[in-house]
DNA sequence: ACGAATAAATTGAACGACAAATTTTTGAGG
DNA sequence: CCTCAAAAATTTGTCGTTCAATTTATTCGT
């Protein structure tokens, strides 16, 4: 028999400890605390420490968590890890919560409700302290279970939402704007046939919103058939590229509704045998890390993400720890436009 | 006053059920986890139940977990959730642990042996009943201290190995064998003077070995400046493939890395006004989703990230549920060259 | 030097869910 | 009305933290 099966050897505990120091188990624990509300003579101390360090006592953590009522977790919600708009944030999230003893968990969502409802309900058991969370679905009123077990939440969003009364906090960058922007760059590129790929998913609705109001200020005609929706991902962008270079006069420029739809189209561009930016401009949203690697670079509307994990984290932590104010807050994020080569 | 500060209502518990349905707390329990080792009538069972609607309980899951000695919690401890790479890995393992109820923490070691060393003594505090991991620095007897304490770990590693003794399962693609894959196909091309861009991070050793057998079998001359070595990133292979162009004869075909790498060297190809495939054919490894849309489209390895994910989820459950032999496991995962045009 | 007052050192108990072990209640058969 | 088994229900121990309570030691005035 080798030495494999010490597996029924119980964790030493607190208890353990105490009762070879002769001493009572709430000693330990204000050794293992280094609670300064109690005195405990050096002696003591030191026989207790030596005494843990001879029987290998390792606290449980989860013993802990019960007893304080606090789990030094945070959950991360968001619609898809593998959307290349979210590690960073993830990285970001991580990277805060990790300097203050937090740990994350991750739940991906696909932005379905049924998902976003199920994460957020199990929430309620109290695995976590608070949640970071990207809801395509559920509102301020859909979190209110959680609020109310003062289970904190900060959300990103996608255009700037008034502080409510509710103790939830956001971020976001202005989507509507920062759209603005972009399409504005091609207009003032002379630009006058101008298509969007857009999306029912995400934040897309936004950015068309933004499309939109760019036209219609700089009186182009807006067309309806420039607009080609597709799936939030590199074939959804190639497929509704597609479409719009099926027209008859097909845009000169194009607006994408993120990097991967960008991305998508310039392979349905190339294989029309038409040069970017050339023949067609192209401009995208996200500034994901390989917008820059592609051929040609392309010009996209930077966020920043990994600061944004981190704000999000930050104010998540903020409210936690008591140090915000009631009302809830609502953080602008910065956003801008790249210029590189595809338009 | 307003009605915001209604904090401090306890949360409800199994025992002001057990009071308000004049029954024992522990019945409330075996109600809650319909228990059928014990019979209850049905009368008993309804009553408890309404009241447990009528008071709104819901489980406190960190008194579950302590009582049970379960956390149904799995840690991912991976590099750097922002390598694309490693997206849909967790994705994949995530996708597998929410099939069967059980959480994922995400740690990020950026490859640092004392962040792996780090994170894996916090898991001896009970967080979590298994580990998920990449190592670039731990070995098996590094992760002793876990499998003793009965935390499980399945690694996914770069070479095959052999299944050990300890409880602890490995799975794996060779990336000797796939390099060498690569770097043949670009020999069968015809190319004779073949460099690669390699660095001293990760899995790029093993895949280096693999290149220089593909050189050596094949009689090709084995020349030390056409290994380049550079950070494991884009970046990296920009400055890597930068310095092999500056040679007086530079190769005419590059096996990367990585597809990260690649990619870089596609930008400083390019900026030397070469052609690619034409002048400097090049192959990556990975197959990350941004390889089909850059510009050629990369020829590179394909690893299944999401199916290696499920699978390392998948075989760490097996063991947590004591349904695997008693012996570490080692399980070769799949790989293919996917030629498309920049080879 | 002695008792009271104060300080220092230490301990008990509750928290919340689970489950093994134990006790109480029920009901059938004689 | 008693026996005995089955059914129903309860008791108990668990883990670390912290408030409250208790025990032990020390100081100080007389």
């Amino acid at each position: 028999m080798a030495g494999g099966t010490t597996l029924d050897k119980r964790r030493v505990t607190q208890a353990d400890v105490a009762h070879k120091a002769k001493v009572s188990q709430a000693l330990v624990s204000y050794v293992v605390n280094n609670n300064h509300q109690v005195s405990i003579p050096p002696a003591t101390r030191q026989r207790i420490e030596v005494t843990m360090q001879e029987l290998g006592y390792v606290p449980n953590i989860t013993a802990r968590r019960l007893r304080t009522n606090k789990t030094l977790t945070i959950a991360g919600i968001i619609p898809d890890i593998t959307n290349p708009f979210y590690p960073a944030f993830e990285r970001g999230i991580q990277d805060t919560l990790d300097n203050n003893g937090y740990d994350l968990v991750m739940y991906n969502t696909d932005g379905d409700r049924g998902k976003e409802q199920r994460y957020v309900d199990s929430m309620l058991q109290g695995r976590v302290d608070g949640v970071v969370g990207v809801f395509f679905h559920l509102g301020a009123k859909d979190l209110l279970s959680l609020v109310r077990q003062n289970i904190h939440v900060t959300r990103l969003e996608a255009v700037a939402k008034a502080a409510g009364v509710l103790a939830l906090d956001n971020i976001y960058i202005d989507n509507v704007a920062a759209s603005r922007l972009a399409v504005d760059f091609l207009i003032g590129k002379g630009h006058s046939r101008i298509g969007m790929l857009s999306s029912t998913e995400g934040p897309a609705r936004f950015r068309e919103q933004g499309y939109q109001q760019a036209i219609l200020a700089s009186s182009l005609p807006l067309k309806s058939e420039f607009i080609a929706v597709g799936v939030y991902n590199a074939k959804g962008g190639y497929r509704a590229m597609r479409q719009l270079l099926a027209l008859d006069h097909p845009p000169t420029a194009i607006f994408a509704a993120n990097d991967l739809m960008a991305m998508g189209a310039m392979v349905a561009i190339r294989e029309a045998n038409l040069a970017i930016p050339d023949d067609i401009a192209i401009v995208g949203f996200d500034d994901i890390d390989s917008a820059r690697l592609v051929h040609p670079a392309l010009t996209t509307i930077r966020q920043f993400q990994h600061r944004m994990g981190q704000r999000a984290a930050e104010m998540l932590l903020e409210r936690i720890q008591g140090q915000a104010v009631q009302q809830g807050r609502s953080e602008p994020m910065q956003y801008e436009l790249v210029i590189r080569d595809s338009a």
